[in-house]
DNA sequence: GATGAATGAGCCTTCATTCAT
DNA sequence: AATGAATGAAGGCTCATTCAT
């Protein structure tokens, strides 16, 4: 009946990982934050490896140049993130289920770390679209499949009315950003409390199923 | 039973201004060809004045530094955007109005210009919040108002039931973005042809009336 | 009756010349001492600025980068030493003149700058092939152009008999070089004093006319 | 009647050697294949690692420092080259011995082998004067002082009248080297081919014999 | 003896900004 | 008002060398 969503990627912890493995982890992790930080441009290696406690030599060591190691923190970090963005058990019906989506969904686009690093790599698409594809994927491409999935699941036993599975999950996901995602991502709204993300799945579903009732 | 929307910028006529004025618009032309081009950080004055065809100096005689001239030329752009988003008729009525206004804001949104823009502000939207805030009043914020005085005014003859006409104006341009203008944002769709926008507003159109029919 | 030839480059005198070209010269002087003091390679742009007295922009904005600044030192230096290799009277005749020429290439070819000049150019001949050539022509090719014409205006009446002029020519310098101009490469022997150079003039003579002779 | 010169160094057979002299030697071999292709300061001790199979580490354990290795090489292959420069068998006599021994040395001088160690020697011969003098004493000295000796042995009996058998074994040499050698240096030549080793010999036989005939 | 991670100095280059002319 | 030479801080990146394992 729930749907689980990772958020933001939670601190490394680079203990956990053996090997040259840890010490590339905690450079991702304090790459992630001064890029996340400052942007991609305004980001320098000198200030990770001066966070870092190491040295420049030790970050070329590690990845190739700059691009490389924000290539690199951004499919980890997507990765991570889209690992399983709807965990739904096989009992979750209807309203309640929608709503759970739409919750999690919800709360990932509109986290600090989806906002801030869509900004980046928003601005570094035109000449980096490899990026934007990574980001894309992971997030919004893989919820509207999973979603469509539910829908062709669920849709008739759930009273909903549904020729175009894809098309209608775009709808749902599009209803969930509503205009708030846009304010996000300008920088004028703060990342929703957990009241407004029940105010803000409920409006979707409600639109949602208005949209496709009989 | 029109509504026009300027789209990117028009070239400057800076024949038509006087004095220093002529100046100061063609470095802003050149500037927004320039930050448009590479970006905010990775723009950089030195091409500003070397395709200006004038020296450093003449750049910052006219604005105090990079960050001013910058935002010098979003306001500049927006308002020349933003001066008359709509521009209906009194007698503009049902479908078709709404039909018109959604084509004009997708149009807008959609536009090479407001996605680059949109990339590069977000991209400075955490530590320059005032360019964002200029940016969104002139684009989103406009249009909200208005077409929620637009409903305000003939929603019920129109045949939409609707209790908040700000919300309902903001659902509007939320189907009107659809998922398209995320695609846009992210660099991986290209501006949309005449049919795609007059498909696009016929779906948000469609799907509007559905919410709000009686 | 005299061949004169302009040894290594003259101190630069940048009064000497007007507007940026002063500045131009005087970087290419001290850009001269750094690079044939350290060699191309070691040579560091930031020495180069620090013993102009100005900064590295300052260097940058007269040449795009390090090889552009050596390649016009180069390009600079050889065409002021090859200007004029051969200058000699319309009435130098005979042995005397053979030994002025001798004399004269000599003196340029185990010059200090020309010794270090050619060590640092060979060394980025394979990469680099075309300051090789600059300085091949300015050096070597002119003095067997100017020596072929030379020997075949007066070369009958001189008592020499020679059938190729340029093959005479080719083997009049190498004879000059002796063996002296590799130890000169090599580090190994120092710039030749006055009498050095007079012997070595008289020994190239000799045994070009006992080669040439009836 | 044979002179036969050793050209570039043979590959080194490690599995000859026993000990820590056969990872010696490979490595030997490895920073000569990376000297001789980028320069001393521009060949780098990872690149030699990298290439080596093996560690910074185990570089530095066998050599102090890039200098030392770089020495270390320059001394290993000079001694190579100079084992044997001539071998000529005692009943060689006349232009044919002459010749042979000038092929002999004009292919050694020639090889690119001796032109590239020769331009990087060259380029450091100012701060290194040491490498410059094995580069030497195993070359043109040795040369010098075997010629000399045969000259000293049979010069009369071959019809050359020679007073000073040191000065002509230099001439020799230095008409052995002629013109080519220069352009070898430089870069503008290719290596010769063996009809052109052939001419080069005779013509230089040709030319010392008639600067010595009676 | 061998490894390879780590270092830190230094290199080439760029850039926003200033100022005398 | 306009120029363009000059600056100095900073950036990305490389490299010879060291050292704990």
């Amino acid at each position: 009946m729930t749907a689980t969503l990772t958020q933001a990627p939670p601190p490394l912890r680079p203990s956990l990982r053996s090997g040259s493995h840890q010490r590339r982890d905690t450079i991702l992790a304090v790459a992630h934050t001064v890029f996340l930080e400052h942007g991609y441009e305004a980001a320098s290696m000198s200030e990770i490896a001066a966070r870092l406690g190491g040295s420049k030599g030790t970050l070329y060591s590690y990845f190739d140049n700059k691009a490389a190691l924000f290539a690199a923190l951004v499919a980890d970090s997507c990765a991570r993130n889209s690992a399983a963005i709807f965990d739904i058990p096989a009992e979750a019906r209807g309203d309640a289920a929608l709503t759970a989506i739409a919750r999690a969904y919800i709360a990932l686009v509109m986290s600090d770390w989806a906002t801030r690093m869509f900004q980046i790599i928003a601005a570094e698409a035109q000449r980096w679209p490899e990026l934007a594809t990574i980001f894309f994927e992971s997030g919004p491409a893989a919820a509207t499949a999973q979603l469509s999935q539910h829908l062709a699941k669920h849709a008739t036993a759930d009273g909903l009315v549904i020729a175009d599975t894809v098309e209608a999950a775009q709808t749902f996901l599009t209803l969930c950003r509503g205009s708030l995602h846009l304010r996000r991502i300008l920088g004028l709204a703060p990342e929703p409390d957990a009241a407004t993300l029940d105010a803000e799945a409920a409006r979707a579903v409600a639109a949602f199923r208005r949209l496709h009732s009989a």
